[in-house]
DNA sequence: ATGGCAAATGTATGCGCTTACATTTCCGCT
DNA sequence: AGCGGAAATGTAAGCGCATACATTTGCCAT
């Protein structure tokens, strides 16, 4: 039994006072809505006014539940701190909100049983299409949407090899031309740091690709021009302190894995007394914002993430209107030579 | 009429596909997983080995109906392209989805027209409860979140005399304790260069507490030396060419309303041959992991930005607990002297 | 005027789940 | 053995909406 009078204060409206109000049937506001040439406009009108009167915004779920579809997306990143997964996902949520589709975003902290939780919760939400940085959380959540039928993207890089659809750049290929950039400018020493490649195909195939061009000239890195960590200027500074403490010849060049490492290089090398680029040359990866006024400028990089999130969104958007959308190529990277790479010194 | 054997092929299997198989009811079913101690052990796990056997997982909306609550709750930020609500969102998340609820996060871009959209999205969607970032989107949201009764706090400040709840620093008195650093040391012509202060009261009340803390020595900021934009590297770069190039004394210290800006105002200095801190001082805000690596070392001001978003989350998950829960107190800032910052040269 | 047809609207059912209430089962006790 | 009551489970209703189908309305041609 509802006591009518304080429901009226408590409960939010639903579409059948709506319809009350109006003087029509809950059908007819579901249509003035979802299918507006269906209804009269002075009928329409009356609705959407009794509507805005009452404030009535429709129930998500019951509208879930009637019509098989949430109207919500999801979005499984490894980690927010690092800035460059932050506009990939502003673009996402900006590309499904023009098509009213909102955006569930997890964490996943690269830890591959949290991220199969995580995709149970966005599933269990009722999203219908999924965006993934990486591909590195296991076959498990893979399988599992393929099996719930929700269509997903894997974005952050390009893999023609994939058994997954991949939106970005080509990583291999993209550090092989760094790499070659950086011979074509003479340096034959060339070290590398490089974040962690544990549970990160990306950075694997950025190592691949500059050990391929070298070996194409007969180069390696020295084992002791080469380190792996976290990306983090601090990690950047250690390395190269470390290389710096080698024996044999000292690298010319080093390939950053990111430009918060190469920050931490070229403060290093300044602390050093290590010119750049005369003495060292120095390349990251991202273009931060920084990196355009850093002392040098530094060489890097730049990524459209924006692009990125925009393309992975519309792809997705594409398969939830039933089509079967054809993989965007790879994106392109653009090498931006500043002040801290040059000719290697004679 | 329905197809049986292509069904279940196709659709995702429900409660009554798990009950059955279990050779329970319904019923039994949803107590299983939401009341498990009013189900006996041995029919329990009987249904959860069914359950993962048919790869069921619950149904968001169904459950969402029938039990008014959605589990879902909602972040509204003004931009993700600033690090500093990275961090934040991540909290937010991470702290949600300990308590099983997922998270949509909305971007205004700062616009409150589209700030009310994302609201009303997030309402529809049935969030049970929404952390807001500043209160500069005029008062229709507020009323519509308090119409609702959805729970919310405004985070990123905290502010006594705030109609709304609101977690974080005192920005006044934070700044006020800035410009008192610097007075102490020695300093008497500061100058500021803060972000726009358009729908950013935090900002606002930044540039208050300066002027609060100067009025107290009979001091105020020159109107030569009072810069606001964009938070960029650049703004601060031509910022600190413009304080330069006007008439009268030289500031022998400037305030950033925060890092990016600070860092602008380093490479110029550095640029125009300005030694950093003898001939001027130079304080960010907010800590940004680069901070503690320029030449020299930025002085800035830090804000535990995952605590704030903990914090803030907490407060929400008391209120759909039922509580009233008490409001933090102020979050501390930490003044961070590094070597961007020196007594004032005689 | 009237029949016929399309457009507009209403009626009623079900989406998948939870839960109040009804029923059954299982104890321990006399 | 039989009874009472608690515990376990089943039954059925309904959460708010969309939509297939039924009904009414409106319009035009006759």
């Amino acid at each position: 039994m509802r006591d009518t009078t304080s429901e009226l204060l408590t409960r939010s409206p639903r579409a059948i006072d709506v319809a009350r109000a109006a003087g029509v049937s809950a059908a007819t506001v579901s249509r003035a809505f979802n299918e507006p040439d269906k209804v009269q406009p002075h009928v329409r009108q009356r609705v959407i006014a009794a509507a805005e009167a009452l404030g009535w915004l429709p129930h998500g779920a019951g509208s879930a539940l009637a019509r098989r579809r949430s109207l919500i997306a999801g979005a499984l990143i490894p980690t927010l701190a690092n800035g460059i997964f932050a506009a990939h996902v502003a673009a996402l949520q900006e590309t499904f909100a023009r098509e009213g589709i909102s955006l569930i975003v997890s964490v996943s902290n690269h830890d591959p049983a949290q991220a199969m939780r995580d995709v149970q919760a966005m599933l269990t939400r009722g999203v219908e299409a999924i965006a993934v940085v990486g591909e590195d959380f296991g076959d498990a959540i893979f399988d599992l949407m393929t099996a719930r039928k929700v269509p997903y993207v894997v974005t952050h890089g390009f893999s023609a090899e994939s058994r997954h659809p991949t939106i970005g750049i080509d990583n291999f290929q993209t550090f092989q031309e760094i790499t070659q950039y950086l011979l074509r400018l003479g340096h034959r020493t060339i070290g590398m740091i490089a974040p962690t490649q544990k549970n990160n195909s990306r950075v694997t195939a950025r190592v691949a690709g500059v050990r391929t061009a070298l070996a194409e000239m007969g180069l390696a890195i020295r084992p002791q021009h080469f380190c792996e960590g976290p990306w983090s200027i601090q990690f950047g500074r250690e390395s190269l302190r470390a290389i710096l403490a080698a024996d044999g010849p000292r690298p010319t060049a080093i390939i950053c894995g990111n430009d918060q490492i190469a920050f931490g290089v070229l403060t290093e090398a300044h602390m050093q007394g290590i010119a750049v680029p005369e003495e060292l040359s120095i390349i990251g990866f991202d273009d931060d914002p920084i990196s355009a006024h850093t002392t040098p400028p530094l060489s890097t990089v730049n990524i459209d993430r924006t692009l990125m999130g925009q393309l992975s969104a519309q792809y997705l958007l594409a398969q939830l209107q039933g089509g079967t959308p054809a993989l965007p190529p790879p994106m392109t990277a653009t090498l931006i030579p500043r002040g801290s790479t040059g000719a290697v010194h004679p």
